[in-house]
DNA sequence: ACCAAACTAGACCGTACAGTCCATTTTACA
DNA sequence: TGTAAAATGGACTGTACGGTCTAGTTTGGT
């Protein structure tokens, strides 16, 4: 986004905004066209000339979307001892993937991919497989340190992720009420770090 | 389903099937009940005085979708040797969720999640759960007959099973094109079974 | 054969929404 | 300050859909 030169782009932005959170919100078709203009307190014409349609407008919220969530983040420059650092990985990713934003999105993208497959294509590359590739990266980087036994790092970043993933997140995808504790998470990605 | 004695049974089956391959296949919003009275051959009162309305029709059939999916069939009864055991249930477990019907059902119940949390969670309990509690049964027998050492069952279940995805399912869940080779599929599935 | 229940076709209502049009005002810039 | 681009708001079009109504027809049990 950054710095609005002119009110113009103000405007723009004000439109992105809400689209933004409407559209992680409320998803694609329960999101109407007046109600973003009036969230961003704009006329529908405005909208329309910044974004030529509704789809356009999507794909440039969700893809904005993307980019704020930030996935690039999660592993350190360096890389510590395994364990801590797996463990501090195991937490990051988890909190992140758990959290209301990333769950939105996620939803909204998967909901979408049948009628817009490249939006959901663009998710899937700026999220799960760019997590997996960073991670495959940093296992391969132990496997050469010789301070991880593993074969295929591509496979077991896959794992691992997968694990951290478990239960609670599907619970999240599905709106069920009762969570999982605290307590009970944490332990959970801690035998999940100590299985590999 | 069963036997349509009436013929009133007979359109109300009807009316059921056109909805279920509508509601799996486009999802809720994109789905009219004008479409699925004329799939079903039958006038729209009919569908009205069948159902109620389209949420009555919608949970009707995605539950009824569920019950034909079969979850509870992927564990025998008199358990072999751990092993090939697990294979073959990671296989079938696989070869389920990755199904078109399956991924259809999952996709429509979490982009329904906020709309329609009662169907969800309908859901969740007829698949997730049921199949984690199932596999936790049977690695609970495996401790009890010394031939698995693994200190707590369900979380256990819960790795295994989420291992199992593993990419390929996301990559489904985003309807991207290139899949992974049944080549490297099965040889995921293996060192995933190793690894327990 | 009769009758009540179920079904039919299609018109109809109200609403919501994507997208356009237009006449007027505001903004940016030279 | 003048002018072209951008923004406004509200009316408008067309369409799609959920749901109702009605008048006439078919079905199934007695």
């Amino acid at each position: 986004m950054s710095k609005p030169r002119t009110k113009s782009e103000l405007k723009r932005n004000q439109i992105l905004d809400a689209a933004t959170v409407q559209f992680t919100q409320h998803g694609y078709a329960a999101t109407s066209m007046d109600l973003i203009a009036k969230l961003a307190g704009v006329s529908k014409q405005t909208v329309y000339s910044h974004f030529g349609n509704k789809d356009e407008l999507f794909i440039t919220a969700i893809s904005y979307k993307c980019e704020l969530l930030g996935v690039g983040e999660l592993l350190p420059e360096n890389l510590g001892p395994v364990e801590p650092t797996l463990t501090l990985f195991a937490q990051g990713f988890f909190t992140m993937i758990t959290s209301a934003d990333s769950m939105a999105v996620h939803r909204t993208c998967a909901a979408e991919s049948l009628a817009h497959p490249h939006l959901s294509r663009l998710f899937f590359e700026a999220g799960p497989l760019f997590v997996i590739d960073k991670l495959a990266n940093c296992l391969a980087e132990y496997h050469r340190r010789g301070e991880l036994d593993i074969e295929d790092c591509r496979q077991a970043a896959i794992q691992f992720l997968a694990i951290i993933k478990g239960e609670q997140w599907t619970r999240l995808e599905f709106n069920i009420e009762e969570s999982l504790s605290e307590q009970e998470i944490k332990h959970y990605l801690q035998s999940s770090v100590r299985l590999f």
